[in-house]
DNA sequence: TACACTTTTTAACAATTCTTTGCCAAAACC
DNA sequence: GGTTTTGGCAAAGAATTGTTAAAAAGTGTA
């Protein structure tokens, strides 16, 4: 579940704003002192940082300043209607969004959500480089070796292989391999990956009757073994 | 200019909304069947996609959450007014806004206006020079050198070959390339980036039988090979 | 304006890549 | 055993891409 700390000296909003936050399945810390704000977040370490601009102790742009270098994750900030907040979602500061008050949970909530996806996804960012054993595969460059050769791959084939190892040990099923290459739907009966299969085992050398790297599972799909290169 | 992605059958009314967004400077595609939006989404790279809720073939809910794990851009959601759309903000789905049918227009571009300004804060800036490896491209000179060599290019090849590296390791398609040079629609079978492309390879001396500097990912675009200058 | 020259577009054809089909083999089932 | 289902893959057909060359459009110059 995730965990907000709420950084907010007004008991009333706080309040509210928590119940809506935990009747949507996160735990919420709130924190009324400014002064404590950055001990809480070291403690806590908190999926999301709610700062409010005004608190006693200690006001927010501060408080943000100050945990940046030590709190990855993604900091909202709650601001005055009139207040230009634009320049403090510059670099100084280092918030990442902001929310005028008062604040409609609701909105609050999607802000919320829209910073610990946008958070998610760059954190496990695609790697560049997959390598298992003798083959490595280049994924920005489409380029993979094996044994140190440069082995040739068409479009497809890269795509397809760049999945099965990308998931290496689990069994993929066709239709898996198929909604990952194309952009079309699965009609059940296709061939193409089998095909595709066919080809790539002949150019990384896998015997069919007996695969070693690429194997099939009868009525399921195919496995990448990981240890066999 | 920005590109919008309309997902919308009512023609009429997509049609209404194309033309007031594009009198205030956003280029519009519409796209009017469920089904297509996906691979639509990957084609073109848009800034900003509009969903409506209901769409013949697969509706709007599932597409959100189907194209949000490729797509980091925001999406805002088209809905009737009595459904609940709070949940549709939610970290299942993942859009980010919504607007209640039926939409006027004016609303519809403050919305959207919102949402580009909040993505755009963290998006980088436009740069003078770029750099990649052995190649450089001069942006206001609209001159390149490779090697510390000068290689002329024709216009349209320097436009061509600076989008290929602002967006280096990303499969740009036809359209998009077509797109970011022309200002008249793309018409599906146009070889004019085709031809271009083949003429930027030789002036690079890219081998284009096996490429290492500008990749063909085959039925859907070109690649920018970071790390192969 | 005409003229030479460059750049872009278009059309055609060859080469490559992908999809589909069909037959045979292997695996599971009875 | 026989039958059914699933997988391997060759080969034909379809779609996409590379390249060339000629036509069209645009640019510079006098």
């Amino acid at each position: 579940m995730n965990c907000v700390l709420l950084a907010e000296d007004d008991e009333r909003l706080a309040q509210l704003v928590k119940d809506y936050l935990v009747s949507n399945e996160f735990r919420v810390v709130i924190e009324g002192i400014g002064h404590n704000v950055p001990r809480r977040v070291s403690e806590l370490m908190p999926d999301i940082v709610i700062l409010d601009i005004m608190l006693p102790g200690k006001d927010g742009l501060t408080i943000c300043k100050e945990i940046r270098p030590k709190y990855s994750g993604p900091i909202l900030m709650l601001t005055a209607r009139d207040s230009n907040m634009d320049q403090v979602l510059g670099l100084e500061f280092g918030a990442d969004d902001y929310v005028i008050k008062p604040a409609e949970p609701r909105v609050l909530l999607a802000r919320i959500r829209a910073l610990l996806r946008r958070y998610h996804s760059e954190e496990k960012k695609e790697q560049d480089e997959i390598s298992i054993g003798a083959l490595s595969l280049n994924v920005a460059a489409r380029k993979i070796h094996l044994n140190g050769e440069n082995v040739i791959l068409s479009s497809h084939e890269f795509d397809l292989l760049l999945e099965l190892a990308k998931n290496a040990g689990k069994i993929l099923s066709r239709e898996y391999l198929f909604n990952a290459i194309y952009n079309r739907p699965y009609d059940g009966l296709d061939r193409t990956i089998d095909v595709r299969i066919s080809h790539i085992r002949k150019k990384l050398n896998d015997n069919p009757d007996n695969p070693e790297k690429i194997k099939t599972v009868w009525g399921k799909g195919y496995l990448f073994v990981p240890d066999a290169w």
